[in-house]
DNA sequence: TTGAAAGCGATACCAC
DNA sequence: GTGGTATCGCTTTCAA
């Protein structure tokens, strides 16, 4: 049996209200009294226990809102889908959790939907952020008026952010060169594809993609990295063109959108199975590529978790006062084949 | 705010302690009582509340049981390390974690674990049970007198566990062929090491693995697969022995332990990062050898998931009354590489 | 067959 | 400064 407040109260001669203020730093208690307080509680060993509080706090629901944007991707369909779960197991832990997605992106329409979160009496906030100027200004206002902001998927620089949730993508972007690497023991010629250029999640994929298989693989070589605008109808159209040039291509690296259309270019082709596809994100649509062979290797951030995180980082942070063990929340980094899916 | 006890009760113009023994199943209610309560019930969406139930239930505190062997192996070491994570999870939401650990593998010793477990008032077990006779009539009977049991790390066959947590070996074994082909993607002589003939978790992986290359890999030739008995030294051995007739050899696949025999070997011979090694769980050494290059790809079972996950599964089960929703929990399949760690 | 009441641990509010 | 008390949602006696 853990040891309670009560228990304490009982061994220092007060009353649970006094241990309750002394543990919560409310002042107005005689700083001797106090000070024994704090002793006891150490050694006893005292945790507060999250039942009783979570209990208590479901009275007047704390909300925490969340607000994620792109959600017209597959892959964001299934962030939402983490956060939904969250939003139950916060319901039966007694918080509400309020969600607003935005199926593109849209700045301003994320600084609205901040304001009308905090309208509605949200004590903590989940986003995914772009990073314009007036998100930053926005975030940091928020911040300062004491609402705790977590950034999930999409990092926010230079904001007081309690923590990200997301992939490091740097250490992704080595992952796949590793990856490539190990598919093509022999060398090879290899093109890089990317979504846009100055998204910085591509941009890092990309980057470390290329750093790590210049510096360490010097057998590969690549072409100058393209860009599709997340689109399958153009990344077809990069590989085409490319194939047209060397018919022989033996990998593709996508660091975005564009997958479906990269496969099909290859499968049109016939270099299905002969040219090695390494990219991102284990939507639907990507799972069958792996089980058909038309990618050979995937990064999958779990996006589910991405959802799920942030929102219970806010509850403890709200409601069981334990902020975040770190600032960033690296999810795993899982390669998937068409065996472990 | 989610509907409470009390609501149903107020609606249905009964008192709360009605509505929990209609909801409980613990009869004693006119019938057509029940029926209404159990209608209002469904209509109002009414789902109890962990928070209030754990802190009742925190009273006397809901005993768990967790025995786990071979616990001298670094693997198992995490596991242990999972378990106690759970023990301090659980202790928060008001329920007591047993743990015995016996450290190598000792089939009497476990029974009479399980016997001191129920002594003590454990009213669920988790166990890595041997697959003995003896072992599998203790189950059965511990099943029987209405204590639930879910086996993790290994399974018990043929007895009514809860369920079962722990990697697909199969897929695991599948995984590594479809790894160890994309590596050797102009074909090769692959060594199997496999740690004890009879060992199910070894023997599920070998054969999996030999399936799958043998129907869908061609082009990788297989020497017939060795035994080391998870010693590095007997592995050691086994390699250098085939690095005679076999100075080229391609690839080796280690299902059990004895991988560091195994780098040790190849080194030796100037063949790391010539010789594809894959093998499996993400112990330090093997982290190591990862980031060293004398292990290409690794299995990582995830192994704190693997003792965290029982105990919780019956909490949920004893005290919120939810059963697992699977018979099978397969720890994801991690395929580890020196950049993912 | 039913209900009233106590209590789990923590918090909030109101008296003193 | 401090203590008493009601409350959160649920379970569990005990009494009717």
């Amino acid at each position: 049996m853990a040891v309670t407040l009560k228990e304490i109260a009982g061994a220092a001669g007060v009353s649970r209200a006094t241990v309750d203020r002394v543990l919560h730093g409310r002042g107005h208690v005689k700083p001797e009294v106090e000070a024994r307080i704090r002793e006891l509680a150490r050694e006893m060993r005292y945790q507060p226990s999250p039942l009783g509080r979570g209990l208590v706090k479901s009275a007047r629901a704390t909300k925490i809102g969340v607000v994620c944007q792109f959600t017209e991707t597959p892959f964001m369909k299934m962030v939402v889908s983490g956060i939904e779960q969250a939003r139950e197991d916060l319901r039966l832990m007694g918080a509400e959790l309020l969600l607003d997605t935005i199926d593109s992106y849209a700045p301003a329409r994320m600084i609205a939907s901040i304001d009308e979160m905090l309208k509605e009496g949200a004590q903590g906030l989940a986003l995914t952020p772009g990073n314009t100027a007036d998100i930053r200004a926005k975030v940091r206002e928020v911040i300062a008026q004491g609402v705790p902001v977590i950034t999930f998927n999409t990092d926010l620089p230079g904001a007081e952010r309690l923590c990200y949730v997301g992939l490091d993508n740097i250490r992704a972007g080595r992952t796949c060169a590793g990856l490539m690497a190990s598919s093509l023991r022999g060398g090879g010629l290899v093109l890089p594809v990317s979504g846009y250029r100055g998204h910085s999640a591509h941009d890092q994929r990309l980057s470390a993609f290329q750093d790590t298989v210049r510096a360490t693989f010097p057998a590969l070589r690549l072409l100058p990295a393209a860009y599709c605008h997340d689109s399958d109808r153009v990344s077809e159209e990069i590989v085409l063109e490319t194939l047209k040039k060397h018919p022989d291509l033996n990998g593709v690296y996508v660091s975005g959108n564009g997958q479906s259309g990269v496969c099909r270019a290859l499968r049109g082709a016939g270099r299905t199975g002969k040219t090695v596809v390494i990219c991102y994100d284990l939507t639907e649509q990507n799972a069958l590529e792996l089980e058909r062979g038309g990618i050979d290797f995937l990064i999958d951030q779990g996006a589910r978790e991405q959802g799920y995180r942030p929102a219970r980082l806010l509850y403890d942070y709200l409601i069981l006062n334990t902020p975040p063990k770190r600032t960033f929340y690296y999810t795993d980094i899982l390669i998937k084949t068409r065996y472990n899916l």
